[in-house]
DNA sequence: TCCTAATCGATACGAGTGTATCGGATTGCG
DNA sequence: CGCAATCCGATACACTCGTATCGATTAGGA
């Protein structure tokens, strides 16, 4: 079955997107093109064409696939904890790259991230995302015994993902190590449950 | 005197470099190419490769016009503050837009940042940059009368460091008003200072 | 004055881009 | 067994890109 209508549209698409994340991670958002995620995939141009009508839609099925893959990473890692804490502590470590694949992950979003800056169809997912996290976390910590001293449950935590992108960037750039940005983001985590009483 | 040998190099390169920076705050880092660059300065084409011998060329000028753009709002915010204090906090400050101007400026940062993934040359300066900043911020906190409770200096200024670039990136990308975002740093600060006798 | 070096506009070339289009291949259905 | 729908490889076209190159213009020293 490698030609007709017996394809499994929704994989082939799949590879592709995830053969373009690749390309974005080591070669960066420049080489988002057709001929080169063809050559990345393994494919003819041709068929890369077929099923992406034109290069955004390319672009927003790349930027689906890294979104997809955080979204699982972050469950997984959700699945393995069991207090509130221990899942707030799990979702923010996971923004920060720890090993290759996770580092190439992350660079995918950054990538996308300065994109987003540009385009505005970017701009609007990534706003959506940040949103449905904050919401998911909030909601979390609301419904637990957790209250923060802070009164401000919302503020605390949108504090806590910027200084957790802040040192995922650091560490992307090489400015911090892997270990030291997460000793810090641990620093801050527990800063925002000092004189909570679970 | 709009040709010969008597044109001043420097002021020609600075012009073009400025446009330069324009056009990546408004297009995208990928808009950063000798054509597009010579019509934002309104300028010949010829006349940009003549001052910039390649486009890696090109692009570290623009890097260094918004670095020394940078440094120069930096300088004086730091030139208005009296005690150590004010002085960390208006550079962590400078570092969220709240202007237009800001807002271009720190753009531009952002797209640099996101080419310093691919381009090692920028990320090397980039580090540079940033640990130039923290050493001063270091050398600041420690000459002045000022201990941190958690007697890490240097880790506590990265993790604020890390809290205002990631509220950075979230006003950037419209996730936060600059407001909020500066209300948030501010906190960060406070947290930072609590216990702490000045 | 004139001549050398700097400046710069214009043009050209090859590579790479997005996209349109065509034709053949393949498959599942009637 | 057709046959229509799908799939997809190939090609073409009009662009933009970086870069090389040439020639004209200009300024300042000899």
């Amino acid at each position: 079955m490698s030609r007709g209508v017996g394809r499994d549209h929704e994989t082939v698409r799949g590879a592709i997107a995830a053969a373009a994340c690749v390309l974005v991670a080591e070669e960066g958002a420049g080489a988002l093109t057709v001929r080169r995620v063809a050559a990345a995939a393994g494919v003819s141009p041709g068929r890369v064409q077929h099923y992406f009508p034109d290069r955004t839609a390319l672009m927003l099925a790349a930027f689906d696939s890294v979104q997809h893959a955080v979204a699982a990473e972050v469950t997984t890692a959700v699945g393995e904890a069991a207090a509130p804490e221990q899942v707030l502590t799990a979702v923010l470590r996971a923004m920060i790259p720890t090993d290759d694949t996770a580092m190439r992950r992350l660079r995918v979003v950054a990538q996308f991230e300065s994109l987003a800056l540009t385009e505005d169809i970017l701009a609007t997912r990534i706003r959506e995302g940040h949103a449905e996290l904050l919401a998911f976390l909030e909601r979390l910590l609301e419904s637990s015994r957790i209250r923060l001293d802070s009164n401000n449950t919302e503020g605390t935590l949108q504090g806590l993902l910027a200084t957790a992108e802040g040192l995922s960037g650091q560490v992307l750039l090489g400015q911090s190590s892997p270990d030291r940005a997460l000793a810090l983001l641990q620093t801050s985590i527990d800063d925002m449950f000092r004189g909570v009483a679970s």
